[in-house]
DNA sequence: CGATCTCTTGTACAGCGTACAAGGGATCCT
DNA sequence: AGGATCCCTTGTACGCTGTACAAGAGATCG
């Protein structure tokens, strides 16, 4: 005997009249969590809450994105669409410095997905392959060849993906407050003894200093910190060009 | 009337005789977390699997550590113990090369903790201030002052730190075999015109590039990409002392 | 000897990811 | 026309999670 309503043990889903098609699909799908994600934070985001805001039960939208992770790929492929792609006249350096950019805006639309690309190998399943080939593209044309073309690849990739997981990431939606000021009152109660250099900095130097910051980099964006992150992986990996190879002479 | 034994609705604790004293304190907690995780993985780590694995029920772990995010805040200083010291005779280039590989070895004896430190502000009150505090002192005996000093110290603690959780990072444990099924496959049947650069490479080289890779960090380190990142970024910074300031002749 | 403090027990609540049997409704085949 | 097949959704269930809190044991102190 089935109850009227679910009552107990919250289904997971809104009154929807029954007449209504839902007529899901994975683009809706994709489309909703990307909302709700936008809206509540990684934190706040859950089958339940999803399949709610479709007006639909969680099995649904399980059968078309799957589990968890493979609905967070399909996000992450969502998020980072196009952001590979670069002039293809302009010399490796320069699309170089047009994929930081727009990596970094592609989150800076999203940045609540963040976290999920700095830690997550599971959702590298999400990464568009035409990044990573506009990435290795460039770099061939700057000359790199075998090993060290991976080398260089995996320090553009890892520091790029890196600094901007890092930069957008938030304190916890919740106890925002209680975080807030146990971060600043520890930045303001250093001993000059064991920490002088950190107890000269001005405030503002320390609300924008990535550890000590008690906020996240979506309201105080460190533009000119990512610049010169560009123009340093960009110079690092030139000069590298001009160090002789292990190998050289072998082939 | 209380069961004799709790039976259903796990209580998250192990058998353990009432003798015992159990006799927790900070540090036991915290030591007892960490092997959890290093065994287990960030994943499988939860307050009942902890309190379990001292014998004790849940909220015993609670009333030492606090919450959860309090615990993981813990455990990364306790991993990132001492990986700030530099020798203070070292020049600024140097000290900085040291807190690179000294930062990375931490993490590489406890990898399972680095995604914490990628993507979550939360632990970022867990990070040692020794670590920032000599960061910050490298630079300034660098020639850094002001606005500069703050985006050097960026660059380099968020181009480290994402490096390194981003090399580290591992698939879900859980479905690791069909992960990395999925995962080599699609790097196998890579369409050559779509990606003409791609799939020009070699299995071994698609299998060590960070987002193709079908294995974590762990198994194969990426120690010459991680070089060429120190020296990347210490060039990167010290190339920026030699341009001039905006600001230069204000003061 | 009783009060106070420190630490642990025991239980509860609401929410989570995942799983699966069942069924409605459209479509297609014969 | 009627039945089978497929696509998609409903319902419900299981075991797990973080967090909370009243109650009590045991040592310490006045």
């Amino acid at each position: 005997m089935p109850a009227a309503k679910p009552s107990r043990r919250s289904s997971g889903r809104v009154e929807r009249s029954r007449a209504e098609p839902a007529d899901l699909s994975r683009e809706k799908v994709v489309e909703a969590a990307l909302q709700l994600i936008d809206r509540e934070g990684l934190a706040g985001f859950s089958l339940r809450r999803l399949a709610a805001s479709l007006g639909v039960y969680p099995a649904a939208v399980y059968w078309h994105l799957g589990r968890r992770n493979e609905i967070l790929a399909a996000l992450v492929d969502r998020v980072l669409e196009g952001v590979g792609t670069t002039e293809a006249s302009a010399p490796w350096d320069e699309a170089l410095r047009q994929i930081c950019f727009a990596y970094r805006a592609a989150l800076q639309r999203h940045p609540n997905v963040a976290p999920l690309l700095g830690a997550d190998l599971t959702s590298n399943l999400g990464v568009p392959l035409d990044f990573v080939e506009n990435v290795f593209a460039a770099l061939r044309r700057g000359g790199f060849e075998g090993e060290r073309l991976v080398e260089a690849y995996n320090v553009f990739v890892g520091a790029l993906a890196g600094f901007v997981t890092l930069e957008l990431s938030e304190p916890p939606a919740e106890d925002r407050r209680a975080w807030t000021e146990m971060q600043s009152a520890r930045s303001e109660t250093l001993d000059p003894k064991a920490f002088p250099t950190l107890s000269g900095l001005t405030a503002e130097q320390k609300g924008t200093a990535l550890v000590l910051r008690w906020t996240g980099g979506r309201a105080q964006p460190l533009d000119a910190a990512f610049e010169l992150l560009c123009e340093t992986l960009v110079s690092g990996i030139r000069r590298r060009l001009r160090t002789p190879s292990r190998n050289s002479g072998k082939t």
